[in-house]
DNA sequence: GTGTTCTTTTAGACATAGCTAAATCCGATT
DNA sequence: AATCGGATTTAGCTATGTCTAAAAGAACAC
């Protein structure tokens, strides 16, 4: 058998987390990215990095940025799976409200045992996707992401379901279900304003325009 | 309005839990005796009494030990509310077993919002006592603690119903599950050995002999 | 009352994770 | 190719909470 993975810290799980989201994004994991997602300042970034490298977690380049190893990734999918299922069991089984629950899963997530992880995950019938519609990794670490679309790749006049919505702001959460725009509800895309202008959406709670920038944070089939 | 109470430490609530408790054990909360229930070094825990002294919840006199000032003994009841909240949750919500809940808990208390306190506390029905048969301080921190009887108050012949089993030890609570003895089961007492010999009890799981020691740490009605 | 033993505290160190101020590097502009 | 500005890193400090080794105090035995 393999050396025994030591049991990481609560800020090296956050990191991690942060690098993920940040990789999945597309966009380079900078000091200052991960420094400002992070809420801490560069040079707390930076020796942070330095420290993952040495847990080899990830491939640090100095003035370059870092990426995630593929033991980074995995336990970046661990605290991942954790704060998704707790998210999922937040809302389901307490009734918390969808933009209450990344706070009080981010809490809670560098808590949680494996053992209650696994009690969790049995009770809510091994759920895929966590309330905002972000897909939850399975207990292989493996997370079915197909391509996604978004409100604006739906042509005007067409009808969307809408699968997945931004986490983590919880004043854009409460927007968005005044607008009706959660996932599982039906909405139909009236018009594309032009000179990239706003999307007029229609859903249970009326017509709203909201902006091309936000209409495609939201994804839908 | 008074001034806002600043959020303590993981450590310092550890360390005030663990005041409260040997203090309810009318033991007295020397360095030695709180050294060893944190399992941390006697320099350790005389630097961490100096610290709760400083934030005003423990008086504390060189070479005395300590006692928890009013302050300190709100902040701790907090904390034990917090954690036998939680043991109640995961029996009743997702079937843990009494010998589980209480290092599950350990774990969770520190990372409950109040708000989700609140909902856990309403979802079970406001309960009074942890699976333990520990009671459970109220919102305004009350806790209801009558004089209790253990098995060794009950006469040679007597039924008593269990009501509070030890916690915190996994392998005593799954010797006393064998036995019958959880919380809410009947038990007969059959006889008392002489020169302070075992205590004889019979179960739905049969007749079983136990210590005096181990009967005076259960109690019954 | 004196001494020995046990407890407690002091002293000094380490690890984690944050900060500010200053130095240094990279890349874009000229 | 030199320079400038913004990003990054280094240097040095702080707080928390732990440790071991050594000193000091308390308490008990005689």
């Amino acid at each position: 058998m393999g050396t025994q993975a030591p049991d990481l810290t609560v800020a090296v799980q956050d990191y991690l987390k942060a690098i993920y989201t940040l990789e999945s994004s597309r966009e380079r994991v900078t000091t200052s990215a991960l420094a400002s997602r992070m809420g801490v300042s560069a040079p707390s970034a930076t020796a942070m990095t330095k420290r993952l490298a040495e847990l080899g977690l990830v491939e640090r380049a100095p003035y370059r940025g870092v990426a995630l190893t593929d033991e980074g990734r995995r336990r970046a999918l661990e605290v991942l799976r954790h704060h998704r299922l707790l998210e999922r069991y937040l809302a389901d089984r307490l009734g918390l409200a969808l933009d209450e629950v990344h706070a009080e899963a981010e809490l809670l997530e560098h808590a949680l045992s494996e053992e209650l992880e696994a009690k969790i995950d049995a009770e809510l019938g091994y759920p895929t996707h966590d309330p905002h519609g972000d897909p939850i990794p399975d207990r292989e670490l493996q997370l079915l992401h197909g391509s996604e679309q978004t409100l604006i790749d739906v042509e005007p006049g067409g009808r969307a379901t809408i699968t997945r919505v931004p986490d983590g702001d919880p004043e854009l959460l409460r927007y968005l279900d005044g607008l009706g725009l959660v996932p599982g509800s039906d909405a139909v895309l009236v018009s594309f304003a032009p000179f990239d202008g706003p999307v007029t959406v229609r859903t249970d709670a009326g017509e709203h325009a909201i902006s091309r920038e936000l209409a495609d944070r939201i994804a839908a089939t």
